[in-house]
DNA sequence: GGTTATTGCTTCGAGTTCGAAGCACTCAAG
DNA sequence: CTTGAGTGCTTCGAACTCGAAGCAATAACC
């Protein structure tokens, strides 16, 4: 193990770090079309509708804001607004002004979407235990839970310096 | 509701499992985010067309087949036409049929594409260091590669079963 | 109270993604 | 040689995604 003379960041990462960053990034992909595949097969859901009625079905009540679901699964508020529409379509969810706030829209699950998401949630998991978990020991989840929550979390509290400071348009 | 009396899988994943899982989704979107934004205000480049640059910047000749690109980076054949009509526009990479064999396209990288990737990957090994390993311990680094190089293995040996046998159109 | 930010969401346009279908070439079998 | 299967890539259409711009409601300031 070499030693590192001094602390001043090289340009290039250590073998350990790119070996971690691919396996990274493979999984990454693979997981996601593999779980993408079982949620189309099992409800005709996309990943991020099943995420959404995840969550919904996760928060007291079932409702939650609409920014507070986009925050929850890292997506545009556009995308959003477009994926909420298609399940309100289905009927899966409910739309409805906030009587707190007028401007907040307030997404809730419907009997229905709690059916649906009943029925899917099954597969989800077992596609999780099969292609994920199956071969990790316990260690092995602790340590990623341990080493990926902290990444997270540091993740958050650095966010991609969302745009620059634009300047204001010019009036009329 | 009965215990769990032996070993056979639950329908439910262990809180550790579940810490774990959203960990990497976590990390996984927002990592994305952030180098998606780094490439894009380095060099103009998508993270797709990055990891297909680097992937060429790291073959003998900086050459591949077209097919060997898109399963390299985890992408779908037209997805990888798309792009590589991208590149070659910018004059970043050239394509033209092989001379083993006409059917299959050789995307080969030019200098005007070394150089952009020479631009570009330096900052983008600085936004990795800054945003994951910099609270990576270089134990977490080692334990990391390999619990996530088993899972990609096990993965890639496991694909989503492509597509149902689906049967073929009817005849005229 | 009245003006000026700020916040929450939607609409819009442009760009990206995928799978299915199609085309061209190669290989195997007769 | 001829047929048929298989492979490699592209084209096409539909769906999804994002950021910018726009609208309405709230908050902050004097």
């Amino acid at each position: 193990m070499p030693q590192t003379p001094t602390d001043q960041p090289p340009t290039e990462l250590t073998p350990a770090q790119l070996e971690a960053y691919f396996a990274f990034t493979e999984v990454s992909s693979l997981l996601r079309h593999a779980v993408e595949k079982q949620l189309r097969d099992a409800g005709d859901l996309s990943y991020v509708q099943f995420q959404l009625l995840a969550r919904l079905g996760d928060a007291p009540g079932g409702w939650r804001r609409m920014t507070d679901l986009a925050d929850g699964v890292v997506y545009s508020r556009s995308g959003l607004t477009y994926q909420a529409q298609l399940l309100e379509q289905r009927g899966l969810v409910t739309r409805s002004p906030s009587p707190d706030d007028e401007r907040s829209t307030v997404v809730a699950l419907t009997d229905e979407g709690r059916a649906v998401l009943a029925t899917v949630f099954p597969g989800h998991i077992d596609a999780l235990r099969r292609l994920l978990f199956s071969t990790l020991s316990s260690d092995d989840v602790d340590d990623l839970a341990r080493i990926l929550g902290g990444a997270a979390s540091h993740l958050r509290a650095n966010p991609p310096r969302s745009a620059a400071p634009r300047r204001r348009a010019p009036r009329a």
